[in-house]
DNA sequence: CGCATTTGACCGGCGC
DNA sequence: GCGCCGGTCAAATGCG
């Protein structure tokens, strides 16, 4: 119940910057997923200004999620999701109780993607992971090159992860106050046309994830997937490749309706899968 | 023994 | 100009 999943639509948000308004992160505001771009990174870090082209994306996951993991208990715990991360440090965040881990990608030597885990301040039952990289990187694809990350097989955190995001890109309804990533434009109108357009989950924006679920990805190349490539149109079958989040998942509603969105997702990844998928922003 | 994590120090931008 | 703060580095430590 305090994961959130179980609420009819928990995803419903309009937070755009959990740094500089903590009130969004969860008091108030169910869970959510958050895309947004170099927008952080102008907030108020230093680094962030010397960093531009850094896309940034946030994502809210249940603390529940983890509880089951060896990181139970962690002020920091990394909800984990299908690639490797290595973490180089950690900070007590002022005005948080929380301190914010810092992971970067931990295979490829020079992959540049990084994510910040930190519990939200006002919903402790919530992960608030920042995902990040910078635009122009030639980052492997997950097909071609990024074995760290197929090493990896999606794990309950990744697979709420991404239910959290199927979820937004869900409402197909404009009268929908959810926000699905602010990318660099002001006008909510504008979002939605976008959405409109992109069908809500596009290769930019989704490609990494996407990816997962392609035929060709890694995920769908294990075993438990190829014997039955049905499994893409239902999520239990795809979250089903562990124990452990067969139990997470039992909790987990609206996969049903989810399971409709994969399916429009695997529709356009056949139909334009072609871009490089990063873990990070899977731009170009 | 190798790798990941921890943790304190350092850096650099921003606000006052 | 100074202090604050977020982000990163790197040595130390722990674990498998």
């Amino acid at each position: 119940m305090d994961g959130g999943f179980s609420n009819a639509n928990p995803f419903v948000s309009d937070q755009e910057d959990l740094e500089t308004s903590p009130e969004n992160s969860g008091g108030g505001s169910p869970p959510s997923a958050i895309f947004t771009d170099s927008k952080m990174a102008s907030t108020s870090s230093p680094k962030r200004s010397s960093r531009r082209g850094v896309q940034k994306r946030v994502v809210s996951v249940p603390i529940r999620d983890v509880e089951g993991s060896r990181y139970k208990g962690e002020t920091s715990a990394p909800p984990s999701d299908s690639w490797a991360w290595r973490k180089y440090g950690q900070k007590p965040i002022k005005g948080s109780p929380y301190p914010r881990g810092y992971y970067r990608c931990s295979s490829s030597k020079g992959c540049p993607a990084r994510k910040q885990v930190e519990r939200s301040r006002l919903d402790p039952t919530m992960f608030v992971v920042t995902y990040s990289c910078e635009h122009n990187h030639p980052w492997p694809t997950l097909r071609n090159n990024n074995h760290h990350h197929q090493n990896q097989p999606m794990t309950a955190s990744t697979a709420i992860e991404v239910a959290t995001i199927i979820n937004h890109a869900l409402p197909n309804s404009k009268d929908d106050p959810m926000v699905l990533g602010s990318q660099s434009e002001p006008n909510p109108d504008e979002k939605f046309a976008n959405l409109d357009k992109e069908s809500l989950m596009t290769e930019a924006e989704f490609g990494w994830f996407s990816d997962l679920l392609s035929p060709t990805s890694t995920m769908l190349d294990s075993p438990i997937l190829s014997e039955d490539k049905t499994a893409y149109t239902d999520m239990t079958m795809i979250f089903s490749m562990r124990e452990e989040d067969e139990s997470l998942f039992a909790d987990l509603g609206e996969l049903p309706e989810c399971s409709m969105v994969f399916r429009g997702v695997m529709e356009r990844e056949e139909e334009r899968r072609r871009c490089s998928l990063t873990p990070c922003c899977g731009t170009t």
